[in-house]
DNA sequence: AGTCAGGTAAC
DNA sequence: GTTACC
DNA sequence: GACT
C-alpha cells in the first residue's frame, strides 16, 4: 500500500534544499508529476508520514518550527504559520528579497555557465534551486510527456468514450428552472453535438437577459424557451423564486447518471476502470497508482469521512507533492495531529475516490452537515470526534439531507454527457509554432522565390547572413548591429487593423532589423480617425509575400485593401506568424497561421489574437466561425436543438484526427508533451539553443527589456531587489528564512489576537488606503497608490520590531518617502496629520465602499449609484439595470461577506472532490487559494480539479460539467456567477475552465459561501497551483519578475521568448516552457521554492 | 518619465 | 470596449 | 506611491 517507493519525490515535494529536478527525473512514463493533493513539508506538522525524504524535510522544519517558542504540538500547523490576523511577520520581505536574491544568483550563472553549455551543443544547463547543476536536453526541460503512442491513444479512446457515452437523451425539459428549495436540478443532460452548441448561443443569450426580469417573470415564457435555457438560467430563476417544479420531476429522471455505473469496485491496485478509460490507465500506471492505491477496500462513506478528519492534516504547505499516496497510506505519527480538523489529503482523495453515486455523494453532504455541527459545538478547530460526537444535533439534519437525496436519487442512471467530440480537425490547431517537423525542411514558406525580392532593402539592414550564422550571437556581443537578415526572403504588408499600435510599431522595427521589407502602413492610424483606411498604401500584389493581419478572414482582408484579388502567392496569415518569425528570427511556415478564407458570420472581431491556424480546407471558415460561438455550459448540457455540424462533428475521421492531434498539439501556444518541446522541433539542439540565447539579446536590443535585464544579469538585480535584500538582511539578522519561523512564533498564537507591531501606523495608514481606494481607484494613479499602501502595510505587518522614526521606517522596503514621513507623523504625534485634513466626503466614501462590498458591484457603479442618489442596498435594489452578479450579489450580501473558517472550507473541498470523483476516482482535487496559505479563514473557496494526463477540453468540460451537474442536483451550488465556456476549438487542447458560484452546506443555519472550481489541464497544474494559491500581490510579482526577463507568466504556464514592445505590452505568445508542476515554474525562473504559506505577499 | 500581471466572463 | 473579478 |  503505501506507495512511498513509487512517487518519485516530485520536485515540489522536495524541500528547498533538495536536490531532485523535476524535468529530469522521469524516465519512460513519466512520473506523475504530483498529486494535486499535496501533502508537504509544511514547517512544523507531522502528518500523516511523508516518505523519507520528505519526512526529513518535515523533520528539520519542525524542529525549526519547536525551536520558536511559540510552537504548539497538537495545533494544526496551520495555525503555527499564521496568526489569525496578520500576516507573518517577514513574509513580505522575505518574498521580495526572495526574488532579489534569486536574480543575483541568475546572473552569476547565466553568464558564466551558459556559454559553456551552447559549446557542448544540444545540452541545456538547468539549475535546480540548491544550486546543483544538472544538464538536461532541451525535451526534458518540457513536460515530460508521454510519448507519441499516448496521446493518439488518448484522442482515440476519447472516440471511442463517446461511442460507449451514448449522448444523452437530451430532454429538453430538463432545463426548466426550479425553485431552489425543491430539491430536483435544473441541469440537464449535456448535449455533445458541436453544431447545438453554436446554435445555443445566441439562444442563450436571449434567455439571459430574459432571466434578469426573474420577477414578473412569466413562467410562460420560460417555458417557451426551456429547450434553450442555459444552466444559469435555470439556477437563477431557481434562486430567484422562479420555479417550475413540474420539471424537476421530469428532468431528474432522464439525466442519466453515468456516476453510477462508473463506479467499480475501487482500488486495489490497478483496478479496472469504470470506463472505457481503462486502457488509458494502463498505459499510464503510475498515474493512477497513487489514487487506486489510496485504498484498497470501499470504505463505509462515514468512516472515510471521519478519517478523514480525523486523521487529516492537509497540508496546503506543498504544492505538487507526489507523495500524496505515500501519506495516505501511511499511519500517522503523531495522533495529536490527527486532532487538527484538518483535511488530509491524502486520506482524503483516496478515501473519497471510492465514493462514486450520487447516494455517496448525497451521504458525504449528510455528514459533512452533522460533522459541521459537532465542530461547531466543539471549540473550533481542536477536536473532531466524529463519531460518537455526532449524535444528536447531527443526525437530524442528516436525516434530512438524506432523504432529500434519496428521492433525487431515483435516478441514478442519468448520464453525464457524452465527452464532448474531439476529433474535428479544425479545431485541433491554434497559431502554431511552425517548429515543429522540419521546419527548415519545409521552407516553404510560400513567399515565393518568385518574389524574392530585388534589393528593396530595408533601412538599417545589413548584408544578411542565414539564420544559422545566428548561433555566434552570444551574450557577450549580443546586438552587434551586423546581424543577419534572417528574414531578407520576406516582405510583408501588415494591416494595423485590431492591432495594438505599439505592437505593430514594434513588429516592423524589427521586421526591418532583422532584414524583411515592410510594405504596408508605418504606424497604426488611431482608430477614431476616420482617415485611416485612406492612407492605406496600395498593396504591391507583385513583391509582396506575406500579408499579416489580425482580421478573420480573407475577405475582410480585401475590403480593407480594397482589392478584388490577391495573388495567390501571397501568403495571407495571422499576426501570430509575424511574431512567430520575429522570434525565430526565420520566416515561418505560412499555412499554419493562414487566415480563413471567409468568415461566416461577419463578426470579425477578436479573431485577433487567435488566428484560427486552419488549414487550406474548406472547413476552414466553418471552423473559425464556430470558435467564435462560445456556448455556456448550460446550454451545451442541454443539448439544445439539432445542429447539423453534430453528426459531422462526431464523424469526422477519427483516424485521422488522431494522427493530426498528435502531431499537431505541438504547435499550439502550449506545446503538447510529447512535441518534445515547446521549441522548434526542426532546428537543430545547438539552433535552439541559440535562439535560446539570442531572445535575450533580442529583447536587449529591441524591446528595451534587454537593457534593464542585461545590467541586471551583469551587475545587479533591479534597485527594487536589491535594496531590499540589503536592507532585510541588514535588519533582521537570521537570514529571511529564519525570520519566516520566527514570526510564526513570537505573536502567533492560535488566538485572535494580533500581536504584531506598528499597530497604530498600520491602522491608520489602512485608513488612508481605504481613502485613496474609494476615492477613485481607476484613475490610474490612485489605483497604483492603493497597491503601494497595501504593500508597505503588508511589509510593516511582516516585521518584529517597532518602527520609532521616520528613517527607520524608510528603510523598510516598499516603504518610500511619503510613506516614511506619515509614519514618522505617526510615531511622533501620533496621528498621520492627513488623516484629519482629508477633504474627503465620507459619507460618499461610506456609502461607496458598501456598494462596493456586494459582489459584482465595482467602483464604476458604486459611483455612479451614489451620484444617482442610492444610499443603501435597498436603494439597489430597486435599480432596473443590475446585472445578474450584482442581483446575486445583493441576495447573499450578508452571507458573503463572512469569512469562512478553514474548517468549513475543507469540508467544502471534500464535497466538490467527491462529486469529481464520481465522475472518475482519479479525478483530483485541492482546496487553494487562501486556504492553501494557511489562512485561518478565508473569502471564499478556491479549488483546482484535475485528472492525471487529461489536457484535452473536451475531456475537461466533461469533468466540470459532471461536478456541476451532481453539486447542482444536490443542492449545494445555489447560484451561479460565472460558467464554464466551451468552444469547438478547445476540444483538442488543454483549456481551463473556471466556475463561480454560491454554493451552501446543508443546514438551515449555513452561510451561503462563494466558490470558485476551476477544471485544468494535467500539464497546467503547476501553474494553475501558483496562480490560485496567490496570493494576487505574490502572482503580480512573480509575473513581473519574469516578465523583466523575457518571459511570461500565467496560469497556463511559464513562456519564454516573449517580446514586448515599449509600452510593455506584449508582442507574442512565446514558447510554454514550464507548467507541470510548480517546482518546474520556479526551477525555470530560478527563484527558490516558495511554500505556500511563504507567498502571502 | 514610465513602469507597476495576466487572464476571464458578462454586458 | 468597459467593468468586475480571479 | 515606490521604484527604475
Ligand atoms: O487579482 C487577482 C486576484 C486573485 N488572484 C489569484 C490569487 C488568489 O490567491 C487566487 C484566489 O483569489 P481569491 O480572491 O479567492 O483570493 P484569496 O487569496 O483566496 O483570498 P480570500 O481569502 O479573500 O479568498 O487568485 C490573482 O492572481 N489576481
Ligand atoms: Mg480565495
Amino acid at each position: 500500500m503505501s506507495s512511498s517507493q513509487d512517487l518519485p519525490l516530485s520536485p515540489s515535494t522536495t524541500p528547498r534544499n533538495s536536490p531532485p529536478l523535476p524535468s529530469l527525473t522521469p524516465p519512460s512514463p513519466p512520473p506523475p508529476p504530483f498529486s494535486l493533493r499535496a501533502s508537504s513539508p509544511v514547517p512544523s506538522s507531522s502528518p500523516a508520514s511523508p516518505p523519507p525524504v520528505a519526512r526529513a524535510v518535515f523533520t528539520r522544519e519542525l524542529a525549526m518550527c519547536k525551536a520558536s517558542k511559540r510552537w504548539r504540538a497538537p495545533v494544526s500547523i496551520f495555525e503555527i504559520p499564521y496568526p489569525p490576523t496578520a500576516a507573518q511577520p517577514g513574509t513580505t520581505a522575505g518574498f521580495f528579497e526572495h526574488l532579489e536574491s534569486v536574480e543575483r544568483t541568475v546572473q552569476e550563472e547565466d553568464v558564466t555557465d551558459i556559454p559553456k553549455d551552447l559549446e557542448q551543443g544540444p545540452l541545456i544547463l538547468v539549475e535546480s534551486l540548491n544550486k546543483k547543476r544538472v544538464r538536461a536536453r532541451p525535451e526534458d526541460l518540457l513536460p515530460p510527456s508521454p510519448p507519441r503512442h499516448p496521446p493518439l491513444k488518448k484522442v482515440q479512446f476519447a472516440l471511442e468514450s463517446n461511442a460507449s457515452f451514448p449522448i444523452k437523451t437530451r430532454r429538453s425539459t430538463a432545463t426548466t428552472a426550479s425553485s431552489s428549495s425543491s430539491s430536483s436540478s435544473p441541469v440537464s443532460p449535456l448535449s455533445s453535438t458541436s453544431s447545438r452548441r453554436a446554435k445555443s448561443t445566441r439562444i442563450s443569450k436571449k434567455i439571459g437577459q430574459k432571466t434578469l426580469d426573474y420577477d414578473e417573470p412569466p413562467q410562460d415564457e420560460l417555458a417557451a424557451h426551456r429547450r434553450a435555457v442555459n444552466l444559469s438560467t435555470a439556477v437563477n430563476n431557481l434562486a430567484w423564486g422562479d420555479n417550475d417544479s413540474a420539471d424537476d420531476e421530469r428532468s431528474s429522471p432522464e439525466v442519466p447518471d453515468n456516476g453510477h455505473s462508473l463506479v467499480t469496485p475501487v482500488l486495489g491496485g490497478r483496478r479496472p476502470f469504470p470506463d472505457d478509460k481503462a486502457d488509458l490507465a494502463a498505459e499510464h500506471p503510475d498515474q493512477h497508482r497513487r489514487l487506486s492505491e489510496g485504498g484498497d477496500d470501499q470504505y463505509d462513506l462515514s468512516d472515510h469521512i471521519n478519517e478523514s478528519i480525523r486523521s487529516s492534516t492537509f497540508d496546503p504547505g506543498s504544492s505538487n507533492a507526489t507523495d500524496t499516496s505515500a501519506s495516505a497510506l501511511t499511519p500517522i505519527d503523531n495522533p495529536a495531529d490527527t486532532l487538527a480538523p484538518v483535511m488530509t489529503p491524502a486520506s482524503t482523495s483516496s478515501r473519497l475516490s471510492t465514493v462514486t453515486t450520487d447516494a455517496d455523494l448525497h451521504a458525504l453532504i449528510a455528514t459533512t452537515t452533522a460533522t459541521t455541527r459537532d465542530k461547531a459545538t466543539d471549540n473550533a478547530g481542536t477536536t473532531a470526534t466524529v463519531s460518537s460526537g455526532r449524535s444528536k444535533k447531527g443526525k437530524e439534519p442528516v436525516k434530512t439531507v438524506a432523504n432529500v437525496i434519496g428521492s433525487r436519487r431515483k435516478h441514478p442512471s442519468e448520464s453525464t454527457s457524452a465527452p464532448l467530440r474531439s476529433t474535428h480537425p479544425v479545431s485541433s490547431g491554434l497559431p502554431v509554432v511552425a517548429l515543429d517537423e522540419n521546419v527548415d525542411d519545409d521552407t516553404v514558406v510560400e513567399v515565393g522565390p518568385s518574389h524574392r525580392l530585388p534589393q528593396r532593402r530595408s533601412e538599417r539592414v545589413r548584408l544578411s547572413s542565414t539564420p544559422a550564422e545566428d548561433k555566434t550571437q552570444t551574450l557577450e556581443a549580443p546586438l552587434t548591429p551586423q546581424a543577419p537578415r534572417p528574414l531578407a526572403s520576406i516582405k510583408v504588408y501588415t494591416i494595423p487593423v485590431n492591432m495594438d499600435s505599439m505592437v505593430f510599431k514594434t513588429m516592423r522595427a524589427r521586421v526591418l532589423e532583422l532584414g524583411g521589407a515592410w510594405l504596408g502602413p508605418k504606424t497604426k492610424v488611431l482608430q477614431a480617425d476616420p482617415r485611416v483606411k485612406q492612407e492605406v498604401p496600395v498593396l504591391d500584389n507583385d513583391i509582396t509575400t506575406h500579408i499579416v493581419t489580425a482580421l478573420s478572414s480573407v475577405d475582410a482582408v480585401k475590403r480593407f485593401l480594397k482589392v478584388d484579388e490577391i495573388n495567390p502567392k501571397i501568403a495571407i496569415v495571422g499576426r501570430e506568424w509575424l511574431s512567430d518569425t520575429i522570434m525565430y528570427k526565420r520566416p515561418m511556415e505560412s499555412q499554419t497561421y493562414a487566415i480563413a478564407k471567409a468568415a461566416l458570420t461577419d463578426v470579425a472581431a477578436p479573431a485577433t489574437t487567435d488566428v484560427e491556424p486552419t488549414t487550406p480546407s474548406p472547413d476552414t471558415a466553418k471552423a473559425s466561425t464556430m470558435n467564435q460561438n462560445q456556448l455556456s455550459f448550460h446550454e451545451i448540457m442541454q443539448g439544445i436543438q439539432e445542429g447539423s455540424l453534430d453528426d459531422g462533428d462526431i464523424s469526422d475521421a477519427p483516424e485521422n484526427d488522431v494522427v493530426d492531434v498528435s502531431h499537431e498539439d505541438p504547435s499550439h501556444e502550449i506545446a503538447a508533451p510529447e512535441s518534445g518541446e515547446n521549441k522548434p522541433r526542426g532546428l537543430s539542439a545547438d539552433e535552439v539553443e541559440r535562439l535560446r540565447r539570442e531572445k535575450r539579446c533580442f529583447l536587449c536590443k529591441e524591446v528595451g527589456h534587454w537593457m534593464k535585464n542585461c545590467p541586471k544579469q551583469s551587475h545587479g538585480t533591479t534597485k527594487d531587489e536589491v535594496l531590499l535584500q540589503i536592507i532585510s538582511s541588514g535588519k533582521s539578522e537570521g537570514s529571511r528564512r529564519k525570520s519566516l519561523y520566527q514570526c510564526q512564533s513570537p505573536h502567533v498564537a492560535g488566538g485572535k489576537d494580533e500581536p504584531r507591531y506598528n499597530g497604530a501606523i498600520l491602522e491608520q495608514l489602512k485608513i488612508l488606503m481605504d481613502h485613496y481606494d474609494k476615492v477613485k481607484t481607476k484613475g490610474s494613479k490612485e489605483h497604483f497608490k492603493v497597491i503601494n499602501y497595501r504593500k508597505a502595510i503588508t511589509a510593516i505587518r511582516a516585521l518584529d520590531y517597532e518602527i520609532t522614526s521616520e528613517e527607520m521606517a524608510l528603510k523598510v522596503p516598499r516603504v518610500g518617502k511619503k510613506i516614511a514621513q506619515k509614519i514618522g507623523e505617526c510615531v511622533a504625534l501620533g496621528k498621520i496629520k492627513k488623516l484629519d485634513h482629508l477633504d474627503w466626503d465620507k459619507e460618499r466614501s461610506r456609502v461607496e465602499t458598501l456598494f462596493r462590498s456586494v459582489y459584482g458591484v465595482g467602483s464604476e457603479m458604486a459611483t455612479e449609484w451614489y451620484n444617482k442618489g442610492c444610499r443603501t442596498l435597498d436603494d439597489l435594489r430597486k435599480l432596473p439595470d443590475l446585472t445578474k452578479n450584482q442581483i446575486t450579489g445583493l441576495k447573499y450580501h450578508e452571507d458573503l461577506l463572512k469569512r469562512i473558517p478553514r474548517q468549513e472550507v475543507e469540508q467544502i473541498g471534500r464535497i466538490v472532490e467527491s462529486a469529481a470523483k464520481s465522475l472518475h476516482p482519479d479525478i483530483d482535487s485541492q482546496v487553494t487559494g487562501s486556504y492553501r496559505r494557511g489562512k485561518l479563514d478565508c473569502g471564499d473557496v478556491d479549488i483546482v480539479v484535475a485528472r492525471p494526463n487529461i489536457d484535452n477540453g473536451d475531456e475537461l468540460f466533461v469533468i466540470m460539467e459532471h461536478i456541476l451537474k451532481e453539486l447542482v442536483k444536490a443542492d449545494f451550488l445555489v447560484e451561479h456567477l460565472s460558467l464554464p465556456v466551451w468552444s469547438e476549438s478547445m476540444a483538442n487542447q488543454p483549456h481551463h475552465f473556471k466556475y463561480m458560484g454560491i454554493c451552501k452546506l446543508p443546514g438551515d443555519d449555513s452561510v451561503h459561501r462563494h466558490i470558485d472550481i476551476l477544471v485544468v489541464p494535467w500539464i497546467h497544474l503547476g501553474a494553475v497551483l501558483i496562480y490560485f494559491t496567490g496570493n494576487d500581490i505574490c502572482n503580480r510579482s512573480m509575473r513581473l519578475f519574469a516578465s523583466n526577463r523575457g518571459m511570461r507568466l500565467s496560469d497556463k504556464g511559464l513562456f519564454e521568448g516573449v517580446i514586448r514592445s515599449k509600452a510593455r505590452k506584449r508582442v507574442n505568445e512565446g514558447r510554454w516552457v514550464a507548467g507541470r508542476t510548480e517546482r518546474e515554474i520556479f526551477d525555470y525562473l530560478k527563484i527558490p521554492y516558495l511554500e505556500p504559506y511563504e507567498r502571502e505577499c
